[in-house]
DNA sequence: CCAATAAATGCACGTCCATTGCACTCTTAT
DNA sequence: ATAAGAGTGCAATGGACGTGCATTTATTGG
């Protein structure tokens, strides 16, 4: 059994062929991913499947949901020890307006925001857009 | 010549009937609002219409445009002295996962941001989800 | 005032993506 | 082996955004 089928297990996803291959094209990009992404990378794969994987992995906490500000729906694997189902791992994404790729900014955490009262935080979600640094040439 | 007129010309907007009532219905909200919020209100109001009006009133900087993470695009009036077409305006918007209405924080801007060399920040998007003090009943 | 021009509006599409229902297949447990 | 359940494929729906074009309305110059 590989890393990859023993982390699905361990997530209480069963390991089909279909996952195994969609974890690996999301494991091995640094990216955040559309579901069209994926689906143009595997002609034979049909878009519920992928869409209803993304989501039994969004569900079991092994990939976290990006929307950053573009209305297309991005997905990246979740670090190891993240926490981002129970808010506590609120890193920041950052989307180039050059490439249209996506990034998580792991290090980079959301700071704290002071509500006016009666207002209660259960989420954040903070998009940077410019230019990402292989955009910018530095 | 009301105010409102002299405030779309004084923007550069022909101040027309349907531009009247729209800018007084988002006036009138204190909620940012979706295009569908208007149509509805107007029943005899074509989306199109709504659609390039929003886009005029966005342009010419007396509206900004929201993307509070619902997928739907929502609308509110600048406040007096709004910079927001030229990212000095970053306030932070609250999205109330009960009421499902989206308001304007204009007190709260967003922190700056360090992000990692060869980044370049060129505007930033910051919605906080949660409960709203009308829902919480604080 | 009227014609010519420009702006605004209405209508009809088309697209893209998210999402669901249903049937079929494959795996797992009895 | 068979039944139950999970996964997958296909088809279709619906919502929201966006555009092209014709029509109407407003503005301007003669």
């Amino acid at each position: 059994m590989t890393e990859i089928e023993k982390t699905l297990e361990n997530n209480g996803i069963r390991p089909t062929a279909m996952r195994i291959l969609i974890y690996k094209f999301m494991a091995k990009k640094e990216v955040a991913i559309a579901l069209t992404d994926i689906e143009n990378a595997f002609v034979k794969a049909e878009r519920t499947t992928l869409y209803r994987t993304l989501k039994t992995f969004e569900d079991k906490g092994i990939v976290h949901h990006i929307d950053d500000g573009t209305g297309i729906s991005k997905y990246a694997l979740c670090e190891q020890g993240c926490n981002c189902e129970l808010d506590q791992d609120l890193h920041l994404h950052f989307h180039c307006s050059n490439c249209d790729k996506t990034v998580c900014l792991t290090d980079h955490k959301i700071p704290h925001i002071n509500l006016p009262s009666g207002y209660i935080a259960e989420d954040a979600n903070l998009v940077i857009t410019g230019i990402c640094e292989k955009c910018s040439g530095q």
